[in-house]
RNA sequence: UCCUGGGUAGCUCAGUGGUAGAGCGGUCGGCUGUUAACCGACUGGUCGGGGGUUCAAGUCCCUCCCCAGGAGCCA
């Protein structure tokens, strides 16, 4: 069956028309009353804007006299950037627009705004003893220097003698303290009327004062706004989650979002080095895919020239034959399930990485995934603190897991723990995500539990020697109620019996004749797991629902943004 | 697909068949080495859509749409 994914309008087209506003053609986000001022000010500010006159129209109920101060910033932006020599795209006059091509000039001339690559000599600044090439996480380590950030304002407040604006460059978060006294008529008019991120050049002495959250701060000399933002829409005030998931693009830069996703990108980067410290070839499976991996679960379908064609569900079947390659192999990228799932723990696109070794049993694939497990949350204690500390992650359990070897059952022994726990479940029957909570919390760290009933695995499990209904499949679950983050086997080397299975599962024989190809060709035992990155990251998080784990999550029937 | 809970101001939510509310946000002013500051004023509504009952519906009934959580399935 074809599905077809339903395309969402963006929430503030929704929302004006449920209140029945036009939705102005200009794209600002508006609330009833104000749209034929935005609209106006916006229209007349762009042409003025294009026309090369650095000048918005004042807001309401601002007269220009009263308050040059949003506006004021873009002319010191000119006048900061006149001189620069560095620059060969000529960007003199700030403007919105013009600042947007200021982004890519900096790109085509090798430097960056932040001047995280450029050389200060060469842009030509005035505050040339000003560093620009310091980031907000490495700020303590330069006391008493004199500094320069670009990046946006968190949020602030101000007073008639002092502002305390805190300022985000993407490594990390800094108050700046601006004082009247101390800065010009310009830059203190400027730090009065900046608003929730806006973009903001700031230049200062770094200070450690205690005061400071953090313990360092920057005393502004100079400070200017290079984009005045307009209604962000998430408030420093609690959000629903249905709001927060419509701004997802926007909900990114929040503190919590932000460890999260480096939580996940120090994982991400952990997995690779983990396979390549031990020799693993990394190979990319196919996305795009002929037929059902496994045959069970629901996949999305494409037109491939007018032939069906399915996302992956999984790379395993893919890796087996390259493992007779390259001994070690692993993949890691997106995976598709056309489920309709609607859990915490369930997305319709997620991210996997699957290992498989050649000549690799069960009890080894059992320690290669407790290693690795174990090697991944080593690496998030080691290099995310300031992140598990934003997250308010508990990290003296996260050190057990990490140490402790993983609790080991059999499928069998879970299923007597259970009855005897009260629980309706019977031998054969899969576990709910009810009782891996149950078997997690019992352990109070992940558990292993091997040895499942072949009937209920997939068609290409090995069967157990001693007793070949059970199949040689693993799971780990993680405690804490996040459920399986693991699941493996050793896989079926022998042709016929593959051949069985698969005529026993119903599956196209035919689509499957490369993949016993590895049985017709050199059999060799082999073993291999998959294990699902976001529901790794939300334990090490302890986030509520995985849809945090993933800059953007595609859920349910929800594909927006 | 099924079960449960929801949809009221930009956001989070109260609302007992009888005048549409609060906090936050925003705007203006005041004040402050502040930590989601605080104080005052102002601003803000298709009560998810449609239909019905009633003198009167945000409230009761029917129907549809949407959201959240869960089940099944899975990582």
């Amino acid at each position: 069956m074809r599905r077809t994914p339903r395309t969402r309008r963006p929430a503030s087209r929704r929302d004006s028309r449920r209140r029945g506003v036009p939705f102005p053609s200009t794209g600002w986000w508006g609330r009833v009353a104000p749209i034929t001022r935005r609209r106006s000010s916006s229209n007349a500010g762009s042409a003025a804007l294009f026309s090369g006159r650095a000048r918005v129209q004042p807001r309401r109920g601002h007269s220009r006299s009263q308050r040059k101060s949003p506006w004021e910033p873009w002319a010191d932006v000119g006048k900061l950037t006149q001189p620069t020599k560095g620059c060969q795209c000529g960007w003199t006059v700030a403007s919105r627009r013009r600042f947007r091509h200021s982004l890519q000039s900096y790109r085509l001339c090798g430097s960056t705004p932040g001047g995280v690559l450029g050389n200060e000599s060469e842009k030509g600044y005035s505050m040339t003893t000003a560093k620009t090439d310091i980031t907000i996480r490495h700020l303590a380590e330069h006391g008493g220097e004199l500094v320069t950030l670009r990046g946006w304002l968190e949020g602030g407040r101000s007073s008639g003698k002092i502002a305390f604006l805190k300022v985000r460059d993407g490594s990390g978060v800094v108050q700046v303290i601006v004082s009247r006294k101390e800065v010009s008529e310009d830059a203190w008019e400027a730090a009065k009327g900046v608003t929730q991120e806006s973009t903001v050049e700031v230049t200062g002495t770094v200070n450690l004062d205690e005061r400071a959250p953090g313990g360092v701060e920057l005393h502004a000399t100079e400070f200017s706004v290079l984009f005045l933002t307009e209604d962000y829409p998430i408030t420093p005030k609690e959000h629903g989650v249905a709001f927060l998931m419509e701004h997802r693009h926007l909900w990114l830069r929040s503190s919590r979002q932000r460890a999260a996703l480096r939580v996940r990108s120090e994982v991400c980067q952990a997995i690779r080095d983990f396979y390549y410290e031990r020799d693993f070839t990394l190979i990319d499976s196919p996305i795009l895919t002929p037929a059902a991996c496994e045959g069970t679960s629901t996949l999305f379908e494409t037109d491939y020239f007018g032939d069906p064609a399915f996302l992956s569900q999984s790379g395993q079947l893919y890796l087996e034959p390259a493992a007779a390659a390259l001994g070690k192999v692993y993949c890691f990228g997106p995976t598709f399930r056309a489920e309709k799932s609607k859990t915490r723990r369930h997305l319709m696109e997620f991210w996997m990485v699957e290992p498989e070794v050649a000549f690799l049993e069960f009890p080894g694939l059992c320690e290669l995934a407790e290693e690795f497990v174990q090697y991944l949350v080593g690496r998030v204690l080691e290099r995310c603190a300031t992140e598990l500390e934003t997250l308010e992650r508990d990290t003296a359990v996260l050190e057990r897991y990490a140490s402790e070897p993983f609790a080991r059952t059999t499928y069998t022994e879970t299923i007597d723990f259970l009855q005897a726990q009260g629980q309706e479940i019977a031998w054969g029957d899969d576990f709910g995500a009810e009782h891996e909570t149950l078997v997690g919390e019992h352990f109070g760290k992940p558990v292993m539990i091997t040895h499942f009933p072949s009937a209920m695995k997939a068609f290409y499990m090995q069967p157990d020697a001693d007793d070949p209904k059970l199949a040689l499949g693993l799971d780990i679950i993680a405690p804490e109620g996040y459920g399986e983050i693991v699941g493996g086997s050793q896989r079926i080397h022998d042709h016929d019996l593959l051949l069985r299975r698969i005529q026993e599962h119903e599956l196209p024989q035919e689509a499957f004749q490369w993949y016993l190809d590895v049985r017709r060709y050199g059999s060799y035992p082999h073993s291999g797991f998959g294990m699902g990155l976001e529901r790794f990251v939300a334990w090490m998080c302890k986030m509520s629902h995985v849809r945090e784990t993933i800059p953007y999550p595609r859920m349910l029937n929800k594909i927006y943004p």
